[in-house]
DNA sequence: TCCTGTTTAGAGCCGG
DNA sequence: CCGGCTCTAAACAGGA
């Protein structure tokens, strides 16, 4: 019998999402015999932990693996060690050994028989000042369990997903930027992923004596951001505190890049911003994708646009806008709904009848979207899970009759944008 | 006043 | 070299 300790770090304010949670324990019970978890929790779960209710939502989740015939179990009854001791959750602060963010697995485990993949194509994280990078880093944890990291790059793989080979080591790769331990912009943890988009093999971001900067362009991340939302908009803010919380990069020179964000958002004709409703008043609009904007990035890679996005195009048609209660004004990336057309349609699901009218669908070889972790892949797996918008396409004239469905991250609470692609990250 | 959104301009990079 | 894309800066207007 094997026992995986498995360590996940977690930013303060923050809560798992069920997502989160879900990766730990299907990605543990995928690879493992049986788990033992020990979660490195923020100060804000603590609560949560103690009351026992953590550990049911990880037990819960557990069940489904081991339907599937898995003999994989994630032990969280009572023979686990109550909080804070050794072999059961701990705080956060008794992790002693602070240099490496992200715990690994014990080796001589295989993820999925997919060893081959490259280091390059995902697998980021970022460690802390004084270690060096790409390399392979001993570590003990708060257990006294060893394993090695392998330290290759700044950021997270944004899918979060495991590497299944370093050096004969497997990793799980869950962590969050450690916020609460760290005070911001001095000390490195790793990058919560967010939730898509592999990184593409080409240039390894190279660790700074600071956080370096992502990869990404605005475009790139403010269609990440807009993406991993349950909404599929944000306001402009939303994206800026997006952005932040995942790249400490951008926690400086705020108004220097937020500006760019924003002329990012006017500029390119791939956004469009979407009016709020009467009854939903706030400051700004929200900004959604277009949605023939799904292959803008090359596999779903957002290191690199593919082509830029320009509205106007044949991709989409008038029949196929009028169908769903689309229309958009070719003067305006306002997008404006047609009552007697309005109805509340799943973005993703327009997005799908988008790929299916253009004969590329997800899985399709020839669509550009049609990587494991690209948008459209990720979109299709959740589109029987996922909630309706909260709105249509229509700015002022959106009814609230038609908001049949609120934003699920005003009702739920343990809602987290991330848990629509659960199915992915089972996958991993 | 601050935030949001638009627009213009210029520089740098990259690929054809 | 040129065009396209991205980034940055700045000015400006309008709204909360």
């Amino acid at each position: 019998m094997i026992y995986f300790n498995l360590l996940v770090l977690k930013p303060s304010p923050g809560w798992f999402s069920s997502t989160e949670l879900h990766r730990c324990v299907l990605c543990v019970n995928r690879t493992c015999r049986s788990v033992r978890g020990a979660l490195l929790l923020s100060p804000a779960l603590r609560p949560l932990l103690l009351s026992g209710r953590l550990w049911q939502l990880l037990s819960d989740w557990s069940e489904a693996p081991q339907q599937r015939g898995s003999r994989c179990r994630f032990r969280s009854d009572s023979r686990d060690p109550p909080f804070g001791q050794v072999g059961g959750p701990v705080p956060i602060t008794s992790c002693a050994h602070e240099s490496v963010r992200i715990q690994l697995m014990r080796s001589a485990v295989r993820m999925d028989g997919r060893e081959h993949l490259d280091r390059s194509s995902g697998f980021f994280y970022r460690e802390t000042e004084g270690s060096s990078a790409a390399t392979n880093s001993s570590y003990m944890n708060a257990h006294g369990i060893t394993g090695t990291c392998y330290m290759n790059a700044d950021y997270v793989n944004p899918v979060g997903v495991t590497n299944p080979s370093v050096s004969g080591q497997s990793s799980l790769l869950v962590a969050a930027d450690v916020a609460s331990m760290n005070p911001p912009l001095q000390s490195a943890g790793p990058v919560l992923s967010p939730g898509f988009g592999p990184i593409c093999s080409g240039p390894t971001p190279r660790r700074a004596s600071t956080y370096a900067k992502p990869p990404y362009s605005y475009i790139s991340l403010i269609s990440m951001a807009i993406q991993q939302s349950g909404t599929k908009m944000l306001t402009l803010n939303q994206i800026y505190q997006w952005i932040m919380d995942l790249f400490p990069f951008y926690r400086q020179n705020q108004q220097r890049w937020q500006n760019s964000v924003r002329h990012s958002l006017s500029f390119n004709d791939c956004f469009i911003k979407v009016t709020r409703s009467k009854d939903w008043p706030g400051k700004g609009s929200f900004w959604a994708l277009h949605p023939d904007s799904g292959d803008m990035f090359q596999n779903g890679c957002f290191l690199r646009r593919q082509k830029r996005f320009r509205s106007g195009t044949k991709a989409c048609t008038d029949a196929q806008r009028s169908g769903s209660g689309f229309s958009s004004s070719p003067q305006s990336k306002q997008v404006h709904l047609n009552p007697r057309r309005a109805e509340v349609v799943p973005l993703q699901h327009y997005h799908h009848q988008q790929a299916a009218h253009q004969n590329l669908e997800p899985n399709h070889p020839h669509c550009s979207f049609s990587h494991r972790f690209s948008i459209s892949s990720l979109m299709f797996e959740q589109q029987n899970q996922t909630p309706y918008l909260p709105v249509t396409y229509g700015g002022d004239s959106v009814s609230s009759a038609n908001r049949t469905i609120p934003d699920p991250s005003h009702t739920d609470p343990f809602y987290h944008p991330l848990q629509n692609y659960s199915r992915t990250i089972m996958d991993c």
